[in-house]
This record gives structure tokens, C-alpha cells and sequence, in this order.
DNA sequence: CGAGGAATTGAGTAGGTTCAAGGCCGGTGG
DNA sequence: CCACCGGCCTTGAACCTACTCAATTCCTCG
């Protein structure tokens, strides 16, 4: 793990990277583009030109509404790709901006080809990130749909800490938590004042501790009963012995082709 | 168009297929189960077994929370494909059932990477419709989050027309629904009671006619500004030329290598 | 024709919003 | 070192959207 960067760590939760894998990954972030605190990466109607990878910092995918209101649908950690999936469209229908001063890699959509057709086992994991989204996003839906809001901002303090630990910014249930009051309402589909009083709920009940942008986690087990949920749909169990062995085979034979 | 799936002519929406895609698409569902209505497909923890396209009929994709509530996350129309992404992880983390007799081809996992090694083409048009799923995702959360009870039936109620447009299963706006009320509140986060009264409004407006499982949309301009809204997230535009050259491209080089 | 699920309607309630004011805290400039 | 400023957090009170509960009617299907 020593000197393994964030995108390596995260995917080699899912699947054993070889060495060769790892330098890959830690190639592919070396060129890292620095964005302050608040800064839009991508704007909605932009093109898209390529994937990108956060390595350092924290960022957020929102859309504007109208009447001005806003959604944010996911937060990005270290570690976390991103437009991958929207290289082949005419135009992106979502922004993203950074919390914090943020450092991105950008991984060209004909490197994001290349690494399908000729790294298996990589491909096989970022195909498993992306999992981990669609899972995240159906997850914030059924918060947003069927959780009062006590449950769902439960359920979303839940989620940033483990996907942390995941990559190992957790230490003991506890991060750094850079979000305003206002950002977790805008993910949450609730309002500010709201937030703050069952927060303010929370502190009362030692649930949580949360000041200067951090949070620990004090009774997860009760704030997971709050959410109604676990964490099984984040898929941090890594893959079965059968995908395992099936993604091995494959990268064998394209090594035999080369 | 004529004889064509509706998994071959809702991928040619993105990028032209050739007689041979078609062809291979369309085999792919020659194998269909059957299934009754309100049946499940699929339940939460099983081990997946392979991707599915939806040939005829109509599904949806849902999670029980612990006290009962249920929260629908996707409807699938003739074309959908779903169970793509899961093929690697270890269990389903949500539950699939049919409102109709539905028909569903099985693509085995081995299948589908067959698909992105050996059809670049087809594999970027699959590629194309999980973009699409992630969109609709995301669209579900803006609108839980931050849409009124009004604008989240104006918005589902257009998005079903428009998909099933896409795949030339709708008529002038108008398609078969065989939704009851409470399956559109368990989608939209409300109760039956109050998409009953909404509905009601909807049709003394002379937005809708919805009877017998048939809805019309009356004016869709009206009902997009009430949504707050427009189809751009679904992508319909196709692929840009500059993709379509590159996967062409790529597309040749695999049959060279052949 | 009868039965059961779905749609409809009404009345009372509650969870979350809105509006508004005050307090805290970190940063900045003198 | 202190005073000031602005953004964020906090608190209160009134309000409203959507929920709950319950009864009635309508369809559909056997």
C-alpha cells in the first residue's frame, strides 16, 4: 500500500493489482491540473474532452435548476474517476466544482479505450467504480424518496465516511468534512435550516461530533438504524474468487497476444 | 428500421449500426424468458449471472426500505439493457419485477465482454445507453430533490413518453402506461393519494388524458416548464461525428487484427 | 353479478419550509 | 493586538405542502 496513490488504493479493493497495474495508475495521475476552493472543473453544455481522476481535495456534481435551486447528486474523493462514461456525448448535462483546492488528473478518452482493451484487470476495476456510482446514485434516490430527513442525512454522513476509510482518509470513523451546511441541504433535498436543527439533533444525542469541517461518526450503529441502510451497496467486498480468476484469464491472453 | 429489435434500433439512436450489428443484436435476443406481470426478475442478493435486455413489455427497478416503504429507481422499456455493470459484483443490491408479461434475453457475463473486445461499435453503443441510465439517475435525484410534487409527475410523465418515442414505441405522444398511482409515487417519492390529486389537476388543465393505462400528453410544452426541464439529459442526439469516425476506426483495426 | 384492487374525495395533521433576526468565528487590515 | 467584516451557523415563529386516515366509488376480471 506504501506510496500507492488514492486511485490505486481504491481499485485494488475490488481486484489484486499487479505491480505493473499499480505504476500504470500512478502514471496515469501524474499530471494533475490544480483548481482553487469553488471552482467549476466542468461546466453544464461543456464538451466533454476526456475522464478524470481526483487525486487530492474533494469536488461535487450539481445541476442548477431554473429558479436557481440546486442538486448535487455525487461528491468526489481521491481517488474517484469520473466522466468516463461521457466521452462519447455531444454535451455534458451536469457541472462539477471543487470544495477545496483540488488537484485532477485528466485521462484522455483514447487512454480510457486503450486501458479497456489492453489492461483487463484495470478495465474490470474501473468498470467496478462505475458500479460503485450507479450504485451511489440509485442509493442518494431512495434516501431522497423514502428517508425523512433525520435518515438521510444520516445516511450521507454514513456514506462519506466509509467510502474515506475505503481509501484510507478515515481514521477511527472520523474526516474532514469541508461541507457547508448549505451543500449538504443541496444534496440532500432539504433546506439549510433543516440540516442545521437535526444536526444540532445529533450532537445532543452524542450520535456524532462535528465542528471545524470535521466529523466523526460516534454511534454508527445507531445512524445507520436512523438511515434505515448498510453499507453492502458501496460493494467494498472486492471481487469473487470466479471474476477474479475469469479477469486473470483474460489478461494472460492478451499478454500472449502482445 | 423494418424487422429491427428494439435493442438494435434503440443503439442506432446513437451511432449507425451496420447490417451486421443488427444482426448480432438481434440474436442476442432471440433467447427471451417469459415472465407474468408483477413478477420478479431479479431480488436483492442474488448473485448476478449475466446482463439482460428487455425485448417486450415493461419492468421496473426497486429497493424495500426496512419498514416497507418501496422506492423505484428505473423503469425499463423494450431496449433497456440492465444488469450490465453487475456481472462483476458479488451480490444485486436492488430487486427487478415486470408490470406486464415482460420478455427478457439473457446475455451472459462471457457475452458482453465479448461484445467490448471484439465490436467496438456495439461495445460504445452499450457504452452510449449506461451514460443514458446514469443521466436518468441523476435526473431522478434532481427531481426528488429539488422539484415540487407537480413538476416530479410532469417530469416522469415526459421522460416514459419520450424513451418510449425513442424506440418508436409511442404515437404522438401518446403510449401505454400500465402504471397504477401507486407505482408512480413509489418512483416519485410522493403518496398515491397526492399523485391521485395531481393527476386530477394535470387533466383539468388539459395537460394529459390518461385513461385505461393510456397517457396523452396534451401539451408538452406546458408540462416541460412545470418540470423545470428538457430531454437533453436522455442524449438522443446520437454520436458526434468525430466519435463516430473514431469508433468506426477502431471498428476496422479489430477486423484487420481478424 | 360479485369481489377486489385501484381511483377518488374529504378532513385533519405533521414534517419541513420560509422569513427574519442574532450570534459566532475566522480572516483581514490598521 | 484589536476592530471590523462577511459568511456561516443558530434559533424562533408562522406557514404550507404533502401525508395520514378513512370512506366511497369506479373498474376490471372472473
Amino acid at each position: 500500500m506504501a506510496g500507492r496513490g488514492p486511485l490505486a488504493t481504491k481499485l485494488s479493493r475490488f481486484i489484486p493489482l499487479s505491480d505493473e497495474d499499480v505504476q500504470l495508475l500512478d502514471a496515469l495521475c501524474i499530471n494533475e491540473e490544480r483548481f482553487e476552493a469553488d471552482t467549476d472543473i466542468v461546466r453544464e453544455g461543456d464538451v466533454p474532452r476526456s475522464a478524470f481522476v481526483l487525486t487530492h481535495g474533494m469536488a461535487f456534481g450539481y445541476r442548477l435548476m431554473p429558479d436557481g435551486k440546486r442538486q448535487i447528486f455525487t461528491f468526489m474523493i481521491p481517488g474517484d474517476v469520473f466522466g468516463l462514461h461521457a466521452c462519447l456525448l455531444r454535451a455534458i448535462d451536469h457541472s462539477i466544482a471543487t470544495l477545496v483546492p483540488t488537484r485532477i488528473a485528466t485521462i484522455s478518452c483514447a487512454t480510457v479505450l486503450d486501458l479497456f482493451q489492453h489492461h483487463p484487470r484495470i478495465g474490470a476495476a474501473l468498470w467496478w467504480s462505475a458500479c460503485q456510482l450507479i450504485a451511489m446514485l440509485r442509493e442518494r434516490i431512495v434516501a431522497l424518496g423514502r428517508r425523512s430527513a433525520r435518515g438521510r442525512v444520516a445516511y450521507l454522513l454514513c456514506e462519506l465516511v466509509w467510502r474515506q476509510q475505503a481509501v484510507g482518509l478515515a481514521e477511527d470513523h472520523a474526516i474532514r468534512l469541508p461541507l457547508t451546511q448549505a451543500e449538504l441541504a443541496d444534496a440532500l433535498g432539504l433546506t439549510p435550516v433543516h440540516v442545521n436543527r437535526i444536526l444540532q439533533g445529533f450532537r445532543r444525542d452524542n450520535l456524532i461530533a462535528l465542528a471545524h469541517h470535521r466529523l466523526t461518526l460516534l454511534d454508527v450503529e445507531r445512524l445507520q438504524k436512523i438511515a434505515g441502510f448498510n453499507q453492502d451497496y458501496l460493494h467494498l467486498g472486492g471481487a469473487t474468487t470466479e471474476v477474479r480468476s475469469y479477469i486473470d484469464a483474460l489478461q494472460r491472453n492478451r499478454r500472449e497476444v502482445c
